[in-house]
DNA sequence: CAAAAATCGTTGCTTTTGCAACGGACTACA
DNA sequence: TGTAGTCCGTTGCAAAAGCAACGATTTTTG
């Protein structure tokens, strides 16, 4: 085992959490210009909630891979912006579902365009083709881990 | 713009996110069961240094994407427990350089075992063509954002 | 049917992280 | 040469995030 054989360049662990912080960073960056008060995290929280209205708490901090505690904070804030709104689950009145407003859902939208638009930037310069399976790739990574 | 053209899951933002916290956390785990006792974090600081050992606090801070008073407490911490040494930058007395302790170097092979055991698992059933592609593609996006 | 175990969301506490301000050291420019 | 501006690491402070414990509710089990 030879120390020079390694380069973390070349590491998957590497390599996903510097770009997906350099992603984060410049979604950050701009949807401060179009005055987004809250934290960055709410827009993966926001993005999680776009096929799946309706879902609890639970299935929020599971799809983002968070503590409860986390999400019911970030959801507190989001409630109190009036982006989403929480109703009791009357046939298991343990959860609390989770539904966007229409300022929520305006909210995905600029998320969504925002998110397109850093993906072209970040791409530039890769086939198509390649980012595809980049992506399957991707896909599948988290299918195995996500247990 | 229709609501449903989106899927989180087909977003980069997304998909890197999701996996690096995935690799991430199962490398706490892996690193946890031997005694590691330092925060998950210090293992990508580690990483950084393994190529290029004198290293100053800054450059740390830019590899990481991370705040450099963030990066000066973890290096509190690894020096603490004797796994790097920082010392003065004799030709310009601002700069601190780092190097690593033997210990250090034990610890670096240990992650570096454990992340090559962590990326099978994760790209079980993927060609090793495509996690190639992936990885390229990941490098160049990377490049792209970096500034 | 009753008691034990599990699930969900909240709260308190601690750790981790980033931002801003500071002092010490170097550089550039007049 | 000296003065202003820049760069580096540290510290204080506040925001973000995880862990553990709790009450309320539901499910399981005997």
């Amino acid at each position: 085992m030879n120390t020079t054989d390694f380069d973390p360049i070349e590491s998957l662990n590497f390599l996903t959490n510097r770009v997906s912080r350099l992603l984060t960073s410049r979604l950050k960056v701009l949807l401060g210009r179009s005055d987004f008060e809250l934290p960055t995290q709410c827009a993966s929280i926001l993005a999680d909630l776009w096929k799946q209205d309706g879902l609890k708490q639970q299935d929020l901090a599971i799809a983002a891979i968070k503590d409860k505690a986390t999400i019911a904070r970030a959801l507190n804030l989001m409630e109190q912006h009036n982006v989403i709104v929480r109703r009791i689950d009357e046939k298991d009145k343990r959860n609390k579902k989770i539904f966007l407003t229409y300022k929520g859902v305006e909210l995905q939208q600029r998320i969504w365009l925002t998110s397109i638009e850093i993906s072209k930037e970040a791409t530039q310069g890769i086939s198509k083709e390649e980012v595809e399976i980049c992506k399957k790739v991707l896909k599948s990574m988290y299918n195995n881990l996500k247990k």
